[in-house]
DNA sequence: TAGATTGTTAATCGATTAACAATC
DNA sequence: TAGATTGTTAATCGATTAACAATC
């Protein structure tokens, strides 16, 4: 085990190695190279090497690696070895979507409130969920420990939303909304734009 | 003008500026300085100076760039200066959603078209568009050029789906399947996975 | 003119690749 | 043993930062 500090663009690899092992232990194989599994993920099998061995040696000359072993391996060192809370905060067409979204479940995450400031919205069910106002969001996520949420709102309260979340203890935000947060930088956030993400393609068509 | 190839990593930051350029336009800004754009985006004032002289100088010393101006270059860079035609595959829950988002309108986008193989679902409405079936992909995306795609289909049929998509003239997806997509290197993908980019920040909680 | 800010160069820093000894 | 593949080192490649002359 290495304790320097990992880089990010290491950490952000991981998930993708993850979610390639995982599909092929669902398809029964049971164990690969830094090869194989550079293929699958479009990666040099050099740089699979390289990343995995920050953190131990989990392969072995000639054989490559287990993948149960690594996937346990890798779930620990991402911290997905468990289940986290999850808030969602915004329950427009997106929020609904994320709220019935399956693929949450064994890869680490449950969402455990949806949260909207629209007073027509709360008391709301989706599915299983019912929509809490937005002014409780200190009070809930204090509680709860909740460390972990999805901004789904409007561009124009994405920022002052998560202000309120960070204010809550939350340290990590996936970041529906089209605009640049502003955090302190012991908070993480993701972005998920699709026009942005669109806009990264067409300088190449 | 530089004829130069332009780095991956240069175009995938001119979206975020050209996003919050847009949101200061909207505010009534008529000029900002690499400095104040970069506290907005998180990036540092040289390397904002940097990625946009690739381009050009669109700046003046001493007062910085015009807003409006920069926005058109930005535009005309990405060729976000006009509107794409996007076929969207997989009328899920996340495909509603896209259906309906409101974002891509002023940034270039446009769906034209749903599909789902779910033979139950074609025909179906969502808002003005009629899902129609997945196996009219190649005729209808051929005879109208559609050029971009939202994959928003299981992970098992996602590799199947982008191998047709591919075969009608498709150059770039955007994939929301939790699936590394084989392609050939002519055609862009980008990924959005809410439990991959999760995955990134629990590392660091 | 004085102050501000660009565009660009050179220096630094970091990431990727190639190669191979070690070893299963 | 022979073949395969790891983990790691050194070399290469690329990206970021710092600094500043140019100039609005």
């Amino acid at each position: 085990m290495n304790a320097e500090k990992i880089p990010d663009i290491i950490i952000g690899r991981l998930p993708v190695y993850l979610r390639a092992l995982q599909r092929m232990a669902d398809n029964g194989i049971k164990t690969t190279s830094s090869q194989e599994l550079g293929e699958h993920v479009g990666i040099s099998a050099a740089q699979i090497r390289k990343d995995i061995s920050q953190f131990g040696e989990f392969g072995k000359q000639g054989t490559g690696y287990s993948i149960a072993y690594l996937l346990d391996k890798l779930r620990e060192i991402l911290k997905v070895d468990r289940i986290w809370d999850v808030a969602l905060v915004g329950a427009g067409d997106m929020g609904h979507a994320l709220a019935r979204y399956q693929g949450f479940t064994n890869r680490g995450f449950r969402i455990v409130a949806i949260f909207d400031s629209d007073k027509t919205k709360v008391g709301q069910k989706i599915d299983e969920f019912v929509v809490e106002d937005a002014e409780k969001i200190p009070e809930r996520l204090k509680s709860a420990g909740v460390k972990i949420a999805m901004l789904t709102v409007p561009a124009t309260s994405a920022q002052s939303v998560a202000d309120k979340l960070i204010q809550a203890g939350v340290k990590a935000i996936l970041n529906y909304a089209p605009i640049s947060l502003n955090v302190p930088n012991n908070v993480k956030v993701q972005y998920i734009d699709p026009s942005t993400h669109l806009q990264r393609m067409t300088y190449y068509l």
